[in-house]
RNA sequence: GCCGCUGUAGCUCAGCUGGUAGAGCGGCGCUUUCGUAAAGCGUAGGUCACCGGUUCAAAUCCGGUCAGCGGCUCCA
């Protein structure tokens, strides 16, 4: 089986999902019905009507009865106003709109729309002639294909959701009924696929944040509002020193800023015109200011690169700040911690000179690669370039330059990029480092973003050789991007199993009887003095100490299942040789209690 | 915000078409001190998310709210 015949496949059962739903419900109005990955969906207006999960069976039935009957896909063309007056006839309005696109440029300009799926796509913006239609039994559908031959070839499906989708993707357009279905060539790899969708949701980071009491969330606290656990603290505390060291080692200083402030600080921005709607508004009773929780920080560190004169020389001036933002975001977006309401920055801004900008990303984007390297994560980067719209702010040759250097950085770095426009930040492009979660769904992690227009719009100078003002650039960067969102990632590309270096309880020592208490002291102590120095500097073991009166069989049980990467079994055999023996993911060795400190900072 | 779904003890879940709730794990108590993934016995936990409605009777049916999940839209 190949790409192309699993892809007709797909194809064709798009074609009878909606022949079933037409069956079932006559009336139903057809969007379009593309292939995606690992199977296929069709979008359906079905008026008042709405398909639920509960009318699966039904329509699966009758897609199993329509597979069975064995109609051939049949291809015919019709002129271009004829398929026009088909869908009017038809009742097909969407069809219609599509096709009169078609006519007009000769292609369907929505941007999640593939022209492949739809009728004959010309080649650039000539208008086209003839348009393909295929038959199966009385379903007839506009659509370049190609199918399979005939209904009976289509492999094994299953119905897999419904979900409500815009027509066109456009907000204010009316909302259609996605039929998902997912499609194999046979069920093996039907049954395959659905494994391995069980097995994503063990490592479901929203799962393991509670199985490993990491974070916890309260109705009467509100939505999108984590609140970390003792244990998820550490994980935060540790992440955020990683990102901060490796920034304060190229020259980051550290500052702080308040979590509210005036409203004019985002009018002066460019924000408050595009996110004002998505700010949390704070009323002040003393005075008349209107306020607002802080949603990002480079507002305010414009105001601190501003409080005092800079000289040429004093650049680049780069500050760093791990702190938290709030953002209004829709209810309907939120989810676990990947999108939250409350989200906390490792973030950072750089203002130089237009000589100095490589550099300064030179030393980012090492700083990106070391994190994750470390961390054994591989992340796509995406070049975040804007597109033609009126979205975003500043001179378009400056934000052509912008992008170019961006694409040299990385270029030069010999990192692999893929480029997206429409993707960029409303002041500038950006190099976005995207990663997969368990589900295959992909989040931007680390960012570094280019920017030639709030130091404008802030009137921000430093004074040149020649002694005049001059307009620093600024760079945003965040390592972890949101720290909320990184943990999410993190927590789901690990299974929980994390790094000896950042585990919120690294070792857990397991006695065997009460008489060995006294050694358990010893080493203890020989924990106490231990520190790792890698990857994070100054990583004070934490350690307990499980000595319950439970068979060491449940101990480790216990610790196993908390995923603690060092357990220590500690019984009156150790005791006598002074050993420990060590437990970790790797198996099971014994070592002296004067080797263990640094058998510990070797792991 | 929109479409679909979900909400029973700390956790995982059972509770058929309405007749005022059950299990395992965990917790607590007692016994057991046991060397590699769960020792034994006993015991206490629930306004069935919340508010309202229908009914002689609601965890169960209806409406609303809150929260969560899968998508759409959005993500400074």
């Amino acid at each position: 089986m190949n790409d192309e015949q699993l892809h007709a496949m797909r194809h064709s059962l798009a074609h009878i999902t909606a022949a079933a739903v037409q069956r079932l419900w006559p009336e139903a109005k057809f969007g379009v019905g593309p292939v995606v990955d690992n199977g296929f969906y069709y979008d359906i207006d079905l008026g008042e009507k709405k398909i639920s999960e509960a009318n699966f069976a039904k329509i699966e039935k009758t897609m199993r009865s329509l597979i069975e009957y064995g109609d051939d896909f049949e291809r015919f063309e019709k002129p271009i106003d004829e398929a026009i007056i088909w869908a009017k006839d038809n009742n097909q309005p969407y069809k219609e709109e599509l096709l009169n696109d078609l006519k007009r440029s000769g292609t369907t300009v929505a941007k999640d729309l593939d022209v492949n799926e739809l009728g004959l796509a010309a080649d650039g913006d000539a208008a086209i002639a003839d348009v393909s239609f295929y038959k199966n039994g009385n379903f007839v559908d506009l659509c370049r294909g190609p199918h399979v031959a005939n209904t009976k070839d289509v492999g094994v499906f299953k119905l897999l959701r419904v979900a409500g989708a815009y027509w066109r993707g456009k907000e204010n357009n009316p909302q259609m009924q996605r039929l998902y279905g997912v499609a194999f060539a046979t069920q093996e790899e039907l049954d395959q696929y659905l494994e391995n969708l069980e097995q994503a949701k063990l490592r479901d980071h929203r799962k393991l944040g509670k199985e490993l009491d990491l974070y916890t969330t309260s109705q009467l606290v509100g939505a999108g509002l984590p609140m970390f656990t003792p244990r998820g603290t550490v994980l935060r505390d540790v992440l955020a020193q990683y990102s901060n060291q490796l920034r304060q080692a190229h020259g980051f200083e550290k500052v702080w800023t308040p979590h509210i402030t005036k409203t004019a600080l985002y009018e002066a921005s460019g924000h408050w015109a595009k996110f004002g709607d998505e700010l949390f508004l704070v009323t002040s009773q003393e005075t008349d200011d209107k306020m607002a929780l802080k949603p990002m920080n480079c507002p305010h560190h414009t105001q601190i690169f501003a409080s005092k004169p800079r000289s040429y020389r004093d650049m680049p001036v780069r500050f760093l700040e791990t702190t938290t933002d709030y953002r209004d975001e829709k209810t309907g977006e939120l989810g676990g911690l990947n999108r939250v309401r409350s989200l906390t920055q490792d973030d950072s801004h750089v203002f130089c000179r237009h000589d100095q900008i490589e550099d300064e990303i030179n030393g980012l984007l090492a700083s990106a690669r070391e994190l994750y390297g470390s961390i054994d994560m591989k992340l796509r980067v995406r070049l975040s370039y804007r597109d033609e719209s009126d979205a975003y702010l500043g001179d378009p040759e400056l934000w052509q330059s912008a992008q170019d250097q961006l694409k040299r950085a990385v270029v030069a770095n010999e990192i692999e990029y893929f480029e997206q426009d429409g993707e960029a930040a409303f002041y500038g492009p950006k190099i976005d480092f995207m990663a997969t979660d368990a589900l295959g769904r992909e989040h931007q992690l680390a960012t570094v973003q280019l920017d030639f227009v709030q130091p404008g719009r802030f009137g921000l100078t430093y004074t040149d050789a020649e002694s005049n003002p001059q307009t620093p650039v600024m760079i945003h960067s965040a390592l972890l991007g949101s720290i909320e969102r990184f943990l999410s990632v993190f927590i789901e590309h690990t299974a929980g199993w994390f790094p000896l270096w950042v585990a919120p309880e690294q070792i857990r020592i397991l006695t065997i009887n009460d008489t060995v208490l006294d050694y358990v002291e010893e080493v203890e102590a020989v924990l106490r003095q231990t520190v790792l120095m890698s990857p994070v500097k100054y990583n004070e073991l934490r350690f307990t100490r499980d000595d319950r009166n439970e068979s060491l069989g449940k101990k480790i049980r216990e610790a196993t299942t908390w995923k603690i990467p060092v357990q220590l079994i500690v019984g009156p055999k150790d005791k006598e040789s002074r050993e420990v023996s060590v437990r970790t993911q790797a198996g099971e060795e014994k070592v002296t209690l004067d080797q263990l400190a640094e058998y510990l900072r070797q792991l």
